[in-house]
DNA sequence: CAATAACTTGACTAGATAGTCAACTACTAT
DNA sequence: ATAGTAGTTGACTATCTAGTCAAGTTATTG
């Protein structure tokens, strides 16, 4: 019962925007308010603060990607495979922002995470549950490469810290320098540390 | 001639303390001067604007670490070494963090770097440019340790990238997830990105 | 078609924020 | 010892900021 409207929405899709753009602590509430279409009265008719919002904007971000996530990390496809069409997914996203932003903008998830630390402490929780989301993706890949003997790692578990630690890296210095030099050889990284031979890995 | 004063160290001290900790956009001007024990009016004696003295604090930070950063990577040691020191430095250091502040805090001028993109010019240039020094260190290591033949790699520039891409990004999940666990098996997975092998790596 | 719940609005508060300024103080060099 | 300069102070402005609220509007459902 009662009016229906769309400006939840619109909220979080301001919010997730404009924090992708200028990080946290630099947008306002009445910035995201302006880019919504929404008056602030309305703002707090839907959320109780700025960081609820965060979170909220956060949750919707991830229910619109997982869909891309759980094709591209399919069972289906071979482990390898997985992880390189990941990467060239997080390439094209990248090339996309550097058109129409003018630089790479890196992960959303990760940058929010290092921002948000000693201040917002939900937030900071929030951010580093979807970067754990998102980590699991990678997790299954090198196990199932594992598993399936395409690679040579003497411990799995390490081979994943190093894979995660090179990607979101990788998105980390795309933002802080702008541009997408450190994403081009990721993936020929990546299979270094999955001790894929250089011969297999020219094939 | 004239009056003579330490505020402005003071306060280049204390920016570099807040931003470290906060975050650029979290820290306000009357905190830094709270910290340092100064008088907004004497702030503005100094430094033109809060990105001005965030520039200069960087110059002094970098100042500071500028000798030990010369004695670790000196050209006296082996490149290697130089490397592995170097990482065991920085865990420490952030080890330090974790029990001053509760959580490791990463490299302040790439938090900076992304941070401050799109926002702020000037800090952003400078964190750039420090970033930039700090990477030549890494870069010379990998040539000689190339040149040497103590490592495999095809190409060094790729093999640089990619520990730059390492060392960054382990630093910043170090801040981003609040522990020290992305440092743990750096060396390791350098290594690795230089095509040691696994018998040298354990010798 | 009416009751009512869901949404909207604009005006409001209280405190934070960057930056200014003129008068004041104390040191240093001559 | 003193003139001049570098540094200090506190009070000030104008704007921004998060968050509140009571009264108004509109869609939905019975």
């Amino acid at each position: 019962m009662g009016r229906t409207s769309d400006a939840k929405e619109r909220l979080m899709a301001a919010a997730t925007e404009l924090t992708w753009q200028k990080g946290y602590n630099a947008v306002t509430v009445d910035a995201i308010c302006e880019r919504a279409g929404v008056k602030k009265g309305s703002f707090y008719h839907f959320f109780e603060s700025k960081a609820a919002l965060a979170i909220a904007a956060m949750d919707d971000a991830w229910q619109a990607r997982r869909p891309t996530m759980d094709a591209v990390f399919s069972a289906d496809n071979p482990p390898l495979e997985r992880l390189k069409k990941y990467i060239e997914i997080l390439y094209q996203k990248q090339l996309e922002m550097s058109r129409t932003q003018g630089r790479a903008l890196g992960c959303p998830f990760f940058s929010l995470s290092m921002e948000s630390g000693g201040l917002e402490p939900e937030v900071w929780e929030a951010s580093r549950r979807y970067l754990g989301r998102k980590r699991k993706y990678i997790e299954a890949a090198v196990h199932d490469a594992q598993a399936q003997g395409l690679v040579d790692v003497d411990d799995p578990e390490e081979a994943v810290e190093g894979i995660w630690t090179l990607m979101e890296g990788a998105l980390a210095r795309s933002r802080a320098q702008g541009d997408l030099e450190p994403l081009r050889e990721l993936y020929d990284q990546v299979l270094r540390l999955l001790g894929v031979k250089r011969a297999v890995r020219e094939a």
